[in-house]
DNA sequence: GACGTATTATACCGTTCGGTATATTCCGAC
DNA sequence: GTCGGAATATACCGAACGGTATAATACGTC
């Protein structure tokens, strides 16, 4: 492992525990056993560092999204494949995962969101364009993509934080449940 | 107004716009046209800061809480109640209910976190009562409380989230669409 | 072996961090 | 009036912040 890897997965381990605000660069450097111009070196700055950071992991994730998302005439098989994509993903990462929940939420200005903004226009998107498909067969989804892309995903997210947190598993069951209980909020 | 007033506000305001650990004590106190040992003297630290802010305006929410959470054997109106509670207190509170949101989500080891984590208990352990008290009546919910509670409040938080971010309303349509979501994701 | 480039360390920059010692002002009690 | 405590300001602390100028090292190419 090159000292580029080392730096990310330690920058990865201190920002999930304790957050970008309050991890410091001495810190990062200080635990992959190097030092500062090394890191300004290879990411130029704390935040290059994050963004870097953000957009190799979740590249993955967003590749992984958008060959599951492809909507062919089936809205809950589509938002089941799409979810588990998501609880997958999060399974194998979850330092990652959690990272990426807390900056979900982070304060509107705070200056880790500025770096999410992208990834998460980009979830958005690719859902609302499979709700305006889907909307084309299911005339009474008609408009409402914004929201229900939204929905969908703070309810992925959301079983996500409680399954971090030991409160649920993220299995087939639960996958199955999530898309039903989403799709009965819709048509009732 | 006092100036203990005045730095809670200010506090606030800068808190749930830019995250707790990105404010500085010096930025509080100038924009609460102040200076440092005035703070020091009201609230001792910064985290004494904080943590009065959490369970001053905590307080309110767990008190209307508390009372409308009685369970007298219907699960849907109880929770509908609730929802209802914490609906109108995010309506009311946006700045406030913002800054619990994102720390609701921070990492495990933030300092935030630690400040936070009593009023999650707190309202973690009335959902659990709530649904242990509704086990009685219906078998099939026995054992399952901690997750129902978490669920449930996992649900509310992602739509006030939601509402906060402009893609919902919390009206009473959506209150009551909750927890008939959250009740079929039950009994399904 | 000499050269160029990529990589890394030493040592330092000015600024801001959370927090405080000290002094002053204000204001009610007596 | 004067005394005492609460409230507030001036000025400062050492440490940590993000970032960098400079130089040394390592290494493949010729």
């Amino acid at each position: 492992m090159n000292n580029r890897m080392r730096l990310l997965n330690c920058a990865l381990d201190l920002f999930s525990a304790r957050g970008y605000d309050a991890v410091g660069v001495q810190e990062i450097v200080d635990s992959a056993g190097l030092t500062k111009p090394t890191l300004y070196h290879y990411f130029g700055s704390k935040v290059g560092l994050l963004e870097t950071l953000l957009s190799e992991r979740f590249g993955e994730l967003y590749t992984k999204l958008r060959s599951e998302a492809d909507y062919r005439g089936d809205v809950p098989l589509t938002l089941h494949r799409v979810a588990a994509v998501y609880f997958r993903f999060a399974e194998r990462n979850p330092t990652y995962y959690r990272m990426q929940l807390s900056m979900w939420f982070a304060p509107p200005q705070s200056e880790s969101l500025k770096s999410v903004t992208r990834l998460n226009e980009k979830q958005q998107e690719l859902l609302e364009h499979l709700f305006i498909c889907a909307a084309k067969d299911h005339g009474n989804m008609k408009g409402r993509h914004k929201a229900y892309a939204a929905t969908f995903l703070g309810m992925i997210n959301t079983y996500i934080a409680l399954a971090l947190n030991g409160y649920v598993v993220l299995d087939e069951a639960l996958t199955h449940r999530a898309v039903h209980q989403f799709m009965h909020g819709i048509f009732s």
